[in-house]
DNA sequence: TGTACATCAGTGAACGCGCGTTCACTGATGTAC
DNA sequence: TGTACATCAGTGAACGCGCGTTCACTGATGTAC
């Protein structure tokens, strides 16, 4: 492992444990079992360091997840089980560290703008999502009414939702639970 | 007013506009045009008044409409379009600070500890809402098999979704599209 | 093979700065007689 | 009514501390001849 790597998990690490505005250079540092100053050698300053960790050390699963769903594979309703399942775990991974971003709204910026050259972010998720609902349905294994994106969001923001709650108070994760009210509606 | 008021409005303004990280006590004291030590006549420390801005400075309006509902009056599918709407802008308005929180596990911790002590909680808005869609189920005006509290959940959780993306990328606020989403299933 | 030099990841110590907090104080207002 | 004192919201200046960053440096590794 490379010692930019570990400086990486290491910041990760404290981002997750101690919150944003404790991971500060000097934990860091000392989390990676290095000298503050090594952290200079290989980011430029630690708003680049902590923009790395956005970037790199965000987990993947959900992501692959959703771009291996095919349409007509499996039971529609079992792969949206899986989907909360996984975005469940996500979002209780993630969340903290997106949320303190938001406390530093240069930072939050700058993560924008970054997102935005290279073309991703957290949208993309739902676009995925919306795109094996939206395959599901032109084979009609969901109704011609149903309306992918905002199924979606939807789905996915129920998830994150209940991690949030989660947070504040003892709050249920409860993926069945969701996608059956996802799926018999209100009407 | 009293000095009290002015701090706890100058808190929550320099909150919302330079963030957690940069709401200083310097720049509290400013934007209330008093003292730094002026600060400390009326709370505690640094915490004591960050806990009273999230206890007295969060807006009421979506706790009063849900409060408001009442089974049978109006139109179900109306009702909950009103709901989104209120929720769209009351996250808008809470969300980077609630957000915030998380850079900062002691003051979140304190948070929690705060709300459990008072028996409040972010989770009482979805109860609240959960609530409504059960009396309406109760009066037939829903399906018996609908599940208030995971499609309460669902609501609010797309909302709440739809305005963190918004801060990552533009992303409509359709509180329509939600609702008919919502209301349609998937089934 | 040995020697002289270049490179560069990593260090220990120091820096200036802005932070939260405290201090002795002022001066307006209220109160006792 | 006047006077002496108490109270208390608010202040200006200072404090110690931890922060991010920089500096001159070390020493291991690679390279030329």
């Amino acid at each position: 492992m490379t010692t930019r790597d570990r400086i990486l998990d290491a910041a990760a690490h404290v981002m997750r444990t101690k919150g944003l505005a404790r991971a500060t250079t000097k934990e860091i540092a000392k989390a990676a079992e290095l000298s503050e100053a090594a952290l200079y050698k290989h980011f430029q300053d630690k708003t680049g360091l902590f923009l790395a960790v956005l970037k790199e050390r965000v987990p993947s699963d959900l992501g692959a997840l959703l771009a291996e769903l095919r349409a007509g594979e499996g039971d529609v309703r079992e792969n949206l089980e899986r989907v909360a399942r996984t975005a469940l775990g996500f979002y209780t991974e993630t969340f903290p560290i997106a949320a303190s971003v938001f406390s530093e709204p240069t930072l939050l910026a700058a993560h924008r703008d970054v997102l935005r050259h290279r073309g991703t972010g957290p949208h993309l998720l739902v676009e995925a999502l919306a795109g094996y609902l939206a395959a599901e349905r032109e084979i009609g294994r969901l109704p011609a009414s149903a309306d992918p994106r905002a199924a979606a969001g939807l789905l996915l923001g129920a998830c994150q939702y209940a991690v949030f709650l989660g947070f504040f108070t003892d709050w249920p994760t409860d993926p069945r639970g969701i996608v059956a009210a996802l799926w018999s509606g209100l009407g």
